[in-house]
Formats: C-alpha cells, sequence, structure tokens
RNA sequence: GGCGCCAUCGUCUAGUCAGGCCAAGGAUACCUGGUUCUCAGCCAGGAGACCCGGGUUCAAAUCCCGGUGGCGCUGCCA
C-alpha cells in the first residue's frame, strides 16, 4: 500500500457529467488501471445552493456507461465539514491563517472585490468570521508537473486567499488539499484550469507538513470556435451522446485519444490496449478542438466491429421508443434489418430514419428520384414486374434478383432501368441497402402491394 | 491590467525531451476516379500545416530570446 497509485475524480453535482470532465475522470482511471492503483470518487458538494442528489446521480450513472468503475466508497465533502474546521483551526492555531470580518452586505456582491482584514475573534464573536490562510510575502512556490515540466509562482502574485467561509464551509483550495490528503492521493490529474490553484494548494500541504502529490494538469476541450466547450456548441453531456446512439467503446476511445496518443498511427483501440499504454507524459499540452465528425466516424467503425445480434439488442430500444417496432414480428424483422443497415450508419438512432419503410407504408416519393425514375413507360415495367414477382414461390433475394434481371433482358434495358424505379415504390427512396435483399425483407405480398401502389400513383400524377 | 499555460494540415495527432532518418507521417473531414442497382462502404489518387522575427549550429518543426495570438486563473464558485 506504501507506494501504491491512488487517484480520484472530483466532480461538483452542480451540473451533467460533461465531456471535458468525463475525460479528466477517464485519464484519471487508465492512469490508476495501469499502475495498479486505485480510482476514486469524491463528491465536492460544498456549494450546497447549485449541488443535487439528482446531478450526482447523473453523474455517475453517465460514469458507470463509459466504464469508468471507482474502487471505494464515495468521499462526500459535505460530510466532513468538522474536519476542515478542526485543521482550519490548527492552522490558526500555529499563525498561518487567521479570522477576518466582512459586513454581511459587502458579501452579496457578486464577483469578488471583497476586502478583508485580520481580526481579533473575540472583539467579533457575536458576529461570522471567515479564515484566510496567510501567503509569505516572499519567495517562490514551484512544482514539477507531469506534463507540462517545472513551473513556478512568485508568492507575492497569490495573496491570502479564504480557507473557510464565514458559514463555515469551506473553500475549495482548501477542501481539495484536506481531503486528497485523507484519501492518500498520490497523483492529482485534473484540467488546466486548476494550474493556479495549485501553488495555493502546496502551500496549504506544506504548512501541515504533509507530503505533496504528484500534478498532471489536462489540456482543456474546445469547441469548434475555439472557446471553452460549452451548451451553445451542441450537446456536452456524457449522457446526451448515449442517447442518440454513441457506444460508450466509441466515446472512450474518442475521449482517450482526445489529448493522448499511444504513438502509433492507430486510431480504434481497445481499452486494454489503452489500460497497458497510457502514459501521462505523452499527453499533449495544447487545448483540443470536440470533433463531432471524427466521433461519429469512431462510431461507425465500433457499430462495424460488432455482431448482428449485439446491435439489434442495443439498437432496438430506439426502435421501440420511435414506435417503429411494436410487436414480435416487428423484432423479427428488425433482426433481419440490422445486417442491411450496419454498416450505414453512424449511431444507433440512424437505424430509426434508414428503416421506417420497412415497417410502415411508403406515404411519398422522393422529388427528385420521382423526376428521375417514374418516367414515361415505367408503369407497364412496373406490371410487368410484378406478374413476375407473383410468380415466384420462394421470395428470396436470388429469386427477386433473378426475376429483376430477366424482365430487363426481355424488355432489352439496363437492369439499372428497373431497380432504380422498383427502389422508388418499394421504399420511397432513391437509396439504401440492395434492392433485392431489402424486398426480401419486406416480402412478396408487401412488395407487390407497393409496387402496385406506386403504379397507380404514376398513373394519377399523369392525368393531372 | 497582473500572473500562468499553450502554439504542426479545417480538426485530432506523430515527430520536439536526447537537432540530421521530416522537401513533415497517420487519421478525420473535403475533392476526383474505380467498384456496385443507388447510398454507405471499400480501393486508388488529390489538395491541405511546422504562428512571426531574430539567434545558436555544418544542420532547427525540434534548442535560446523577443513578438503575436489563443486559453486559463485573478470569488467567502469548483
Amino acid at each position: 500500500m506504501g507506494n501504491e497509485v491512488r487517484v480520484r475524480f472530483a466532480p461538483s453535482p452542480t451540473g451533467y457529467l460533461h465531456v471535458g470532465g468525463a475525460r479528466t475522470a477517464l485519464y484519471n482511471w487508465l492512469f490508476a488501471r495501469n499502475r495498479g492503483g486505485k480510482f476514486l470518487l469524491r463528491i465536492e458538494n460544498t456549494d450546497v445552493k447549485r449541488s443535487s442528489k439528482e446531478m450526482e446521480e447523473y453523474i455517475k450513472e453517465a460514469m458507470l456507461w463509459l466504464g469508468l468503475n471507482w474502487d471505494e466508497d464515495i468521499v462526500y465533502q459535505l460530510e466532513r465539514l468538522e474536519i476542515y474546521r478542526k485543521y482550519a483551526l490548527e492552522l490558526v492555531e500555529k499563525g498561518l491563517a487567521y479570522y477576518c470580518y466582512t459586513p454581511p452586505e459587502e458579501l452579496q456582491k457578486e464577483g469578488g472585490g471583497v476586502e478583508c482584514h485580520e481580526v481579533n475573534p473575540e472583539d467579533y464573536s457575536e458576529k461570522p468570521l471567515a479564515i484566510k490562510f496567510r501567503v509569505p510575502d516572499e519567495g517562490t512556490t514551484e512544482f514539477d508537473d507531469i506534463i507540462r515540466g517545472h513551473i513556478r509562482f512568485k508568492n507575492e502574485d497569490l495573496g491570502d486567499f479564504v480557507i473557510v467561509r464565514s458559514d463555515g464551509i469551506p473553500t475549495y483550495n482548501f477542501a481539495v488539499v484536506v481531503d486528497d490528503h485523507y484519501m492518500g492521493i498520490t497523483h492529482v490529474i485534473r484540467g488546466e484550469d486548476h494550474i493556479s490553484n495549485t501553488p495555493k494548494q502546496i502551500l496549504i500541504y506544506r504548512a501541515f507538513g504533509w507530503k505533496v502529490p504528484e500534478f498532471a494538469h489536462l489540456p482543456m476541450i474546445l469547441g469548434p470556435d475555439k472557446k471553452r466547450l460549452s451548451k451553445r456548441h451542441g450537446a456536452t453531456s456524457v449522457l446526451e451522446y448515449r442517447d442518440i446512439g454513441i457506444l460508450p467503446e466509441a466515446l472512450f476511445n474518442f475521449l482517450a485519444l482526445l489529448g493522448w496518443s499511444p504513438g502509433d498511427n492507430r486510431e480504434i483501440v481497445s481499452k486494454e490496449e489503452m489500460i497497458r499504454l497510457f502514459d501521462l507524459k505523452r499527453v499533449g499540452k495544447r487545448a483540443a478542438v470536440f470533433d463531432l465528425d471524427k466521433l461519429f466516424w469512431i462510431n461507425s467503425e465500433y457499430i462495424r466491429m460488432k455482431s448482428d445480434e449485439e446491435i439489434y439488442e442495443l439498437a432496438l430500444p430506439f426502435m421501440e421508443k420511435a414506435g417503429l417496432v411494436k410487436s414480435d414480428e416487428d423484432r423479427e424483422k428488425f433482426k433481419k434489418v440490422v445486417p442491411l443497415l450496419k454498416e450505414r450508419v453512424k449511431l444507433l438512432k440512424d437505424f430509426v430514419d434508414l428503416s421506417e419503410y420497412f415497417f410502415k407504408d411508403v406515404e411519398k416519393y422522393d422529388e427528385k428520384g420521382v423526376k428521375k425514375h417514374f418516367k414515361e413507360g415505367v408503369e407497364e415495367r412496373l406490371s410487368l414486374l410484378v406478374e413476375k414477382l407473383k410468380a415466384i414461390e420462394t421470395f428470396d433475394e436470388k429469386s427477386i434478383e433473378k426475376a429483376v434481371r430477366s424482365l430487363a433482358d426481355e424488355l432489352g434495358i439496363s437492369a439499372a432501368k428497373l431497380i432504380h424505379p422498383t427502389r422508388l415504390a418499394v421504399t420511397g427512396r432513391t437509396f439504401g441497402p440492395g434492392l433485392f435483399e431489402l424486398m426480401a425483407v419486406i416480402g412478396k405480398d408487401e412488395c407487390i402491394k407497393r409496387i402496385e401502389r406506386a403504379i397507380d400513383w404514376i398513373k394519377a400524377q399523369r392525368r393531372d
């Protein structure tokens, strides 16, 4: 246990788990698994007004969905208030921290700028006092960041800072140190936005005489406009990606490679490989833009790697939610549809759009397709095809193809001239899986019905 | 403003620590051609980057300095 690696992810339950936080958690997780250490979860709920149990549950759900399991009991900051208080008092006794008073009116002001000077607690015994940490006027505080190398701050630039608020709740910088020490954290892996907090935290470690952990500050994740990723860039919550049909393995792979690379040219890397190869020293320094296109591409790769059965199970809920699959019969049909569409989808939810005509009547025909394929004389050709189809006994891919091609031969036209109008008649669309396999799934009677309906529709159009 | 971090194709990146193998490699996205009944895919090809300026060196994407730009922090938020 002495040199066991222990890392943590410490979200505050004030919002959903967004992709930036997820990547931080993921790197902590990979690092712990790589080193055979422990990955811990701490809920930083000291911002009582904005924290909620609901958000905590969402965060845990998102982590588990991604496969980021934590090893020990969750630590809740709010349950540890007396402990922070005790340690803060210890610093006051040592003269390393002091009480200060600010009139309540002043505290209402948003955005800080509140002045507060050292006071004698006995003179203010009835009034709420905050505790401030005393930063040395001189010298520097330095550390070696695993990712960024040596970083130095002048103490005079830091300035005294509040460690316990007048309501008795500790501030982030103080609670983090007390908790990380208590949890035995050996490596603090977090976002680059915490670099400037690090010297303050180191000063606190030293004030207690505690061992300072290693630090690794990860680059930020940006939106396409190079601004910090936020809601206005669209989906940022991990669960939103689940809900459009991103596979957890795909998001995991994508996020892991956003800032880190195993060094070879691979883009698709299994979780096991990542655990084996992960190295904080190979994490990049510069902020990365979150590229949806690449995520979608990775997702389509993962979809293709899975078996038809697995994809059926994963996509079924999307189909049921959309109301396309309602019965056992529908489910049987969808099982046959999956292999036809698996290579054509980027997201699981794409199955809904692309498979609609398997489950519903064709209500309209693609406009451009009509101009291109429903030309003079198609209705006769389609009628002849219907006759051929009616004669088929076993309505499978082969026999359908034979029927279509032989008719084309007899008419002296290219098969394409028959195939495209038929696809439009049967699916309403100009693109999709191979016509013969698609028709086999839809079934003989339904195909004939749809073609006849199309013939009627075309004739009706001619009259207008 | 102050302090800090960062800077390779549109995007993700390899290469930077240990300067030459880099007239900069891969992936994605984009364009073209091939394959197929269409689409997707697949195959082949194309266009596309070392932020700028100095310096060190026989040699710099790589080291040093300056500038510029982006981001972060600057709260009794985390």
